[in-house]
DNA sequence: CGCGAAGTAGGATTGATTCTCAACTGGGAG
DNA sequence: CTCCCAGTTGAGAATCAATCCTACTTCGCG
């Protein structure tokens, strides 16, 4: 059944794994990024610093690092998954122009969630808002054309 | 078709297009569909009607209704891009056990929407929220709780 | 010291999506 | 009616993110 979670995600993270060099360079890339980063970068960045780290490392350490609550994953789909390395729940707006992803602190609805467990059933666990549009600086370059 | 609004700098073709069978096909098997299909089953379907039909028409075509406003996109992550007939404003709930996607209609504060725009002066032109959680037929199936 | 579990490197592999390009189509101009 | 052209299409190669596989290390523990 449930065994898969033997370990408390609720407290601290346990001696559940090892901090190894590699996965502290991550995770250090992340703290250290100002901005959400996809996993590719991330790669990139920690590759200086371990030349032999693998992809397969950054993303099983990223993945992990998500689970164990220590930064949180956003799985867009124009492009790779971001990473973040707030953790407080919060939403994004995403420039279609230029892509670029800025947070936004929205009073969201709690009560949101409630509506929408209702109206289909599910046992909501998270939520997140995306907005679209044009980020100011691409709007005053070419002017909007849509 | 007889509406035609040529613009002069044509980056892309906008405004005229021919519905030719192959996109009335695909229109259709998204309209038919009760459920969000992923680019992949829309190909499948569609196969079945023109056998000579390519993945890559599939995909043009999906990208020019959706940017035409005929359909909507949804761009995950994890899995493949989904495609609503839906082209009114809702939101989704994403079932992280079987990817299923469902609709909800959240009253949703467009108020969020001004807050967004006022944070980050994007010019703020929609918005969606994911909330992700377990669908009903996942949690009663496995007895999971969570 | 030796074992087993956890962790890693590195490359192969899968999957979705995009791109390239030659062949084709339909409608309007001549 | 025939030719020309922009828009379309098919087929497959090319990309790119993300996962998988396998052998090699390390660490903790008795």
């Amino acid at each position: 059944m449930t065994e898969r979670h033997l370990h408390s995600e609720t407290g601290t993270t346990r001696g559940d794994f090892r901090m190894t060099p590699q996965r502290a360079a991550i995770l250090e890339e992340v703290r250290a990024a100002s901005e959400h980063l996809t996993a590719g970068e991330i790669f990139e960045r920690v590759h200086r610093r371990y030349p032999s780290i693998a992809y397969g490392t950054v993303y099983r350490t990223l993945h992990l690092f998500a689970e164990r609550g220590l930064i949180l994953e956003f799985p867009f789909g124009d492009q790779a998954s971001r990473f973040d390395k707030r953790v407080d729940r919060h939403d994004h707006v995403h420039c279609t122009r230029c892509g670029m992803l800025t947070d936004v602190d929205v009073p969201t609805a709690l009560f949101a969630r409630q509506v929408a467990a209702d109206q289909t059933g599910f046992d909501i666990t998270g939520h997140q808002t995306v907005f679209s549009g044009v980020c100011p600086a691409c709007s005053t370059a070419t002017g909007l054309r849509r």
